[in-house]
DNA sequence: AAATAAGGCAACCGCGCTCTC
DNA sequence: GGAGAGCGCGGTTGCCTTATT
């Protein structure tokens, strides 16, 4: 019986030390780092907290600089991704409705490939994600709902035309689309969507404290209006006018690794820290 | 239980555009 | 007008998870 009982205590701590060995090798293999001493790869929750922790605080009014100051060894363009793609509030995550799809499907038979203009008919959807979803699932549906060629076409279309004319649409352009101007003016007016949201990130309880200087639409600052809980309108933060338009004297800080808004007051203030489980 | 394949997704890369000097 | 910096976009890659053999 007591055999029994160490032969099982045996394999369980034996797959522990396998699984913990494995997550070793995991962790080594995803975190690589480049010439330049810049990490890539996946991020962690750390870099995230920092990330977050700093865009929330001063905004992001330089992607290249950003790092630096925020204490982070990644290059800005990374900083940028994984900050819109992932931790800015208001992104949805989760399942599409079938109506997401249906305007994903219809919108790429108009635009082709040009996820950001999507993207931007969709609130809460990143280019990023419509994009794998499309390579993922809607391209197979689309395929099997028509026998004509995909659009993907047009984006080889719209590749041979970028050489030509280019007609660039920008949401906020004076070119743009009807149809683009008209998404724009329903997503700032705050009707109710059908959408499910309770998938949303927990980062979408944040408050984001600063404006961004690269957010130039008015629909990727509409979000900012619903974010003024929990410390207080955007606009009036004190701090928010000034790291906005960021003088070059008063630049944001060095924040150290060990770095007071970090030490978990803040972050838990916006509720980061159920997001990590810090 | 292990090996392999397929699907899903986060992140990187390179190109081109805009802005500033 | 040209050069350089910064940024946004779309294509692609590669890791991770899940399903299948």
């Amino acid at each position: 019986m007591r055999g029994k009982l160490n032969s099982a205590k045996d394999s369980e701590e034996k797959k522990r030390a396998r699984d913990t060995e494995r997550e070793r090798e995991r962790m080594a293999r995803t975190l690589c780092w480049d010439k330049s001493c810049l990490k890539k790869g996946k991020w962690t929750p750390e870099e995230d907290l920092k990330l977050m922790a700093y865009v929330t605080r001063y905004g992001c009014w330089n992607w290249r600089q950003l790092p630096k100051y925020a204490g982070l060894s990644r290059c800005g363009k990374s900083c940028r991704l994984r900050w819109m793609n992932y931790l800015r509030p208001n992104i949805k995550r989760g399942n599409y409705t079938k109506e997401e799809e249906d305007t994903i499907i219809r919108l790429h038979e108009s635009l082709g490939n040009r996820w950001s203009a999507i993207a931007a008919q969709l609130p809460g959807r990143t280019d990023n994600e419509i994009k794998n979803h499309w390579h993922t699932k809607l391209k197979k549906r689309k395929q099997k709902d028509t026998v004509k060629p995909d659009s993907s076409d047009l984006s080889q279309r719209r590749k041979r035309q970028k050489k030509d004319t280019k007609p660039k649409i920008d949401p906020i352009s004076p070119g743009t689309t009807p149809q683009i101007i008209e998404s724009i003016s329903s997503s700032l007016s705050p009707k109710p969507s059908t959408s499910d949201f309770s998938s949303s990130t927990t980062a979408n309880n944040i408050a984001v404290t600063s404006s961004c200087s690269d957010l130039k639409s008015d629909d990727e600052f509409a979000f900012l209006e619903a974010y003024e809980a929990p410390i207080g309108n955007i606009w009036t933060e004190p701090f928010l006018a000034d790291n906005y338009y960021m003088p070059s004297e008063f630049l944001p800080p060095l924040l150290d690794p060990v770095s007071p808004l970090l030490d978990g007051e803040l972050l838990c203030s916006y509720g980061v820290c159920e997001q990590y489980g810090v």
